[in-house]
DNA sequence: CAAGCGGTCTTGGTCCTACCAATAGTATTA
DNA sequence: TAATACTATTGGTAGGACCAAGACCGCTTG
C-alpha cells in the first residue's frame, strides 16, 4: 500500500448530536400526537416523573412545555391534579404568528387587509356553490345578539358577536381550514382595533349587517359579497387611521 | 352607623398576580419589537445579563426565550459572540401551526387541500386585475430549473423549484400576506409528501408547468387557472393515497 | 347533619449553583 | 507565517431547594 498522506481528516465523522435535549422532547411529544398515543384532553406526567423517564433534568422538560404550550399543543394546570393536557386546537396560535409577521415587518398590514377581504369574497364564492340551501339561522341569532349588544353598549359582547358572525360565514362552507384562517384573521384585526369598537357608526353597522344576510337569504350572493366588501373597506380604513 | 353584617368579603381584593414571570420576559420583548426598540438583526443581552437586568432566575428568562424562539421572534447561537438574535419573518411558523392544528384533528387534510387550491384560484384572480404587465422571468426560470433537476433526478431540488413556483406566483400580486400563506401551505403539503416526490410523472409535470406559463403570457388566465386545479388535484390526490 | 374551616399532598413556578460544550478571538509555537 | 493551543464568553444541562396554587379529606362547630 502506498503511505497516505497525512491529510487532515475530512469530516468523516458525523457530530454525535446537534438537536438541544428540549427539541428531542417535544419531538416525541409530537410523535405520540401524530401516532394517536395522544389525544386531546390527555394528560402528561407531571414533571419530575417525565424528566426520570426522558432521563433528562427537569429544567429540559419544562423548557420543552413552553414550546408546546406556545404552539398550543398543551395547557397546563397547577396544584394537585394538575399537570400539561393536550389541548382542543384553537384559532390563537394562528393569529399570534400573523401579529407576529407584522411585528417583525414581513408582512404588510394592507396586505393582510386585502388577503382577509379577498379570502371572504372566496368564501362567499364557494357558498354560492353548494347546492344544500343555506342555514341562515346562526348567523341570524349573531346579527340579533349584535343588535343587543349596540343597544345596551356593551362592547365586549359587540366585539364577540363580531367574531362570530364572519366565524359562522365562515362555517357554512363546511371548509375546517378556512374557518380557522377566518377566526384567526378576525382576531387579529379586533386586535388592533382594541378598545376602538365605539368608532364604528352602530347604524351603519346595524344596516350592513342586515342587508348582508337578506341579501344572502335572497339568494343575491354578489350584491352580498358587494356589501361585505364595502363593510370591511370601511372597518380597515377606520383602522388604518389609528395606524399612522 | 348601622352594626355591618358580617359578609364574607365579596372580592374586594384582586389578585396580586396570575402571569407566570417568563410570560411577563416574553412580553417586555414583544413591547420592545412592538415599539421598533428592537429589530430584525439586534442581539438581546446574555441570559445571565438579562435575568439581572429584569430580576428574575435565569431559567425563567430561557423559558421565556424558548417561547419566543418558537414564536420565530429569535434565534440563538452558542459560544462568544452567541446570544438571541431577532429573526427576520418566515413562514415555517405558520407551517408549524397549520400542521399543529392537523395533529390535533381541528383541520382536515382534505380543507386544507381545498383551501390552498381555493387561494391559488383566488391568486390568479387578483393577478389578472393587474394593470401592469407580468413579469413571468423569474416563473420561467423556476422552470428550467425544474426541468433539469427532473433531467438529473436531484429530487432536492425539484422539491425546492416547486417551493419557488408557487412562491413567485403568489409574489406576482404584490401581496406579502397572500405570499407567506401560500409559502406556509406548500411547505405543509411538501412536508407530508416527504420522500413521494417521484411519486409524480416527470413528464405530466413539465407538460403542466410549461402550460400553465404559457397560458399565463398569452393572458388566457382562465385557462390557466383550470391547468393549475388540474394539477394540484393530481398532487393532492397522490398524497391522500398515502393517508390513508 | 350540614357548612365551613384547616391541614395535607400533589404539582407547577421560581431560584440558585455548578458544570459542560461550542465558538470567536488571542497568544504561542513550530 | 501558519498551524496550534489557550482563554473568555455564552448557551445547554443537571440537581436540589423552596414557594404557591389547587384538590381532597377530615375535623370542628353551629
Amino acid at each position: 500500500m502506498a503511505p497516505r498522506a497525512p491529510q487532515t481528516s475530512t469530516s468523516v465523522f458525523e457530530p454525535v448530536r446537534q438537536d438541544r435535549n428540549f427539541e428531542i422532547v417535544v419531538q416525541r411529544v409530537r410523535d405520540k400526537l401524530m401516532g394517536g398515543e395522544l389525544r386531546p384532553g390527555d394528560k402528561l406526567p407531571p414533571e419530575r416523573e417525565l424528566s426520570k423517564q426522558l432521563n433528562v433534568s427537569r429544567n429540559v422538560v419544562r423548557e420543552a412545555l413552553r414550546i408546546l404550550e406556545s404552539a398550543g399543543l398543551v395547557q397546563t394546570r397547577k396544584g394537585a391534579h394538575g399537570g400539561a393536557f393536550v389541548a382542543p386546537g384553537s384559532s390563537t396560535q394562528m393569529t399570534q404568528v400573523l401579529g407576529d409577521l407584522i411585528l417583525l415587518n414581513a408582512i404588510e398590514l394592507d396586505d393582510l387587509f386585502e388577503a382577509r377581504t379577498m379570502l371572504l369574497e372566496m368564501i362567499l364564492n364557494r357558498i354560492a356553490q353548494l347546492e344544500k340551501p343555506l342555514d341562515l339561522g346562526p348567523l341570524k341569532e349573531t346579527i340579533e345578539e349584535t343588535r343587543v349588544a349596540v343597544a345596551e353598549n356593551d362592547s365586549t359582547r359587540r366585539v364577540v358577536a363580531a367574531r362570530n358572525f364572519y366565524h359562522q360565514i365562515a362555517a357554512m362552507t363546511g371548509n375546517t381550514a378556512l374557518v380557522f384562517t377566518v377566526d384567526a384573521q378576525t382576531e387579529l384585526v379586533q386586535t388592533f382595533l382594541r378598545f376602538r369598537v365605539s368608532d364604528m357608526d352602530p347604524d351603519r353597522l346595524m344596516t350592513s349587517r342586515q342587508a348582508f344576510v337578506d341579501l344572502l337569504e335572497q339568494g343575491r350572493i354578489d350584491e352580498a359579497k358587494e356589501e361585505l366588501r364595502n363593510h370591511l373597506d370601511r372597518v380597515h380604513r377606520s383602522l388604518w387611521k389609528k395606524n399612522i
